[in-house]
DNA sequence: AGCGCTTTCTCAACCGGTAAAGTCCCATTC
DNA sequence: GAATGGGACTTTACCGGTTGAGAAAGCGCT
């Protein structure tokens, strides 16, 4: 991993040329006050003529900034390929980073303990300024950690799960509620869940809120299944949610991500059932999928590039600030398409 | 951006607990000769005891190794969110990464003057310690700022379009070729694709490798559409193709990945049309999606997990060796699933 | 005993910046 | 005319490692 050493332009170079110090070209790129607008322009141009820019690593080292923030994602890889949401996710953390020159370190880890060893290296090796923490579990050994090393970290998911950090969450509990009360007003009755990892937290909170939702609404069948979020085991939940005899089977299905709603979409089809006529699907997390399929997907949506962009601005203040404010970005709205109706029977 | 500085154990701590000097505890953490086992063995005991790992920060600036590879994506932040092909991508990449205790800088960029900035921004300011380059387009301008720079990089693309670098590359005509030949051979007599983004080489490559193959075959009809990749522009593409009437209208159409092919599987639904029996359809980049439509897509496969890991590997002998051998990862095979079959007209 | 060779470590310079303290010079002010 | 102040820079000491040039110690050999 030794790079061939180009002849590389510092700093010393620049001063050479500008006829000044490096003290002098620090404070020009800096923005700092005290230097002429003669001395300053000299000392662009100069750089300008050499094609110097700052070595990040070394003002790194020196004590300034860090211009890297981390993301450790810990999913199966193959899994992870298919998750629209983490893409669009990390395009609008992107997107605020960016206009900082600020650049996303990624790293996909197996598990916890592995995920914790990267953000420790990270941090102690000064690679990062500060990570975002995804995928919140019950018992998360992510609080502590963060506490222990002082990193600063924005985590995304609601307070209850993450222990007293800074946070960034959808309210997922409200959502669906708001998606099986929209059932329910249909006049669906029998209504099924295909939740996502039942280790995460946010699976165990819809999990609940469900629940209750059911509860409230005196529904006459309420299922759930956890599920690894894979378009396989969406089918599979699927499959055997509609497989009982027509009058105890679900007439709507609400799905925690949007492969396991296009899945259910497929499985239905196989079976023979109509969509939806037979059977009324709900997605989650509206990716364009929803619309490239027929019927179109009814789903429950959410701005999750907005959603990153909030949670990197965040991210911002609590690296620069110490202390941010945790806060909940917009609930995700029923967006009805062609996959929810009446049922038929 | 200032993170308030927690008290950071640096090698000088390890030294003075373990009662050498810091020189020492570096020759012992980069495994250099030149120490007896007992004192390597009381160094490690003594960083272990204070938690102390390298500051990978000061390693860099010391002039050995960057321990991170740059990727730079240039698409819209949008249609980037539906492409599994990059999630797979990178997992791949990360695998081999992680395996070197590396990690990878990710950015989205608007165009590619953003992209060439950011290269540059990042080899300047030793950030990277190589990158890899996807996306190639004609008149790239990214070979010369490689060779500008001095830049170690690995080049996603066939070598026509690479410009001399070292470069890893799927045989996209001669899987265009088998594609269409299979479809001719199931009795198709007129072929469309959808294809990619105009201005990308790889879409030029598959274009011609499409007009060549159809021609040798004689086929009565051959359409060629381009798109921005996205699940809507295939959408439209396949409306656009399937409402000419019955004996101009194409029997089979090839996508150019696997959200277009999705689309259009909806869009013939939407129709009326069935697949395969009115219209074949195949697709490219099998994702897991392909398996989760109904009927199942027929596409075109390729191990873009396993490419990645390879295109990583390759940046490793850039970095490291200074030259890389070009050379192809295995070509895209069919993968026969539903949604391909004799025309039945 | 004296000499050369290793092996094992220490020392000090350096990587390319930042930032606090110091120097110089000139315009005010008393 | 000396003291004061402040703007414009320079000096210098780090940041936390790496690295090459020695130095000290142990050992075989003449």
């Amino acid at each position: 991993m030794t790079a061939t050493p180009p002849a590389r332009v510092t700093i010393r170079d620049v001063a050479a040329r500008a006829g000044v110090s490096k003290g002098a070209v620090s404070l020009a790129f800096n923005h700092k006050p005290g230097l002429s607008e003669a001395t300053r322009d000299r000392i662009f141009r100069a750089a300008r003529e050499l094609g110097w820019a700052p070595n990040l690593t070394a003002r790194t080292l020196a004590g300034s900034r860090v211009d890297v923030m981390g993301l450790a994602v810990c999913r199966p890889a193959r899994a992870l390929g298919l998750e629209p949401w983490y893409m669009e996710f990390v395009s609008g953390v992107e997107s605020v980073l960016a206009g900082h020159s600020c650049s996303l370190l990624l790293r996909l880890v197996r598990d916890m303990d592995e995920e914790v060893e990267v953000q420790e290296a990270w941090w102690r090796g000064r690679q990062v300024g500060g990570s975002i923490l995804v995928d919140f579990r019950a018992d998360d050994p992510r609080a502590a950690l963060v506490e222990r090393l002082g990193l600063p970290v924005v985590a995304v998911g609601h307070p209850a799960l993450t222990g007293g950090l800074t946070s960034v969450w959808t309210d997922d509990a409200t959502a669906v509620t708001e998606a099986v009360r929209y059932l329910a007003a249909l006049g669906h009755r029998r209504i099924a869940r295909v939740g996502g990892a039942a280790d995460l937290g946010h699976t165990a909170i819809r999990t609940s809120a469900f629940e209750e939702a059911a509860g409230a609404l005196a529904l006459a069948g309420a299922w759930q299944v956890a599920t690894d979020f894979s378009g396989d085991a969406g089918a599979r939940a699927t499959r055997s949610l509609l497989t009982a005899a027509a009058p105890d089977r679900p007439t709507a299905i609400v799905y925690d991500n949007d492969i396991m709603a296009v899945a259910g979409l497929s499985v239905a089809a196989e079976m023979g059932l109509r969509v939806p006529e037979d059977v009324s699907l709900l997605a989650w997390d509206d990716s364009q999928l929803c619309r490239l399929t027929h019927p179109t997907l009814s789903a429950m949506s959410h701005d999750v590039h907005g959603f990153g962009a909030e949670v990197a601005r965040t991210l911002f203040s609590v690296v620069t600030g110490g202390e941010g404010v945790s806060h909940p970005v917009p609930t995700p709205v029923l967006t009805p398409r062609r996959s929810t109706a009446p049922p038929k029977m």
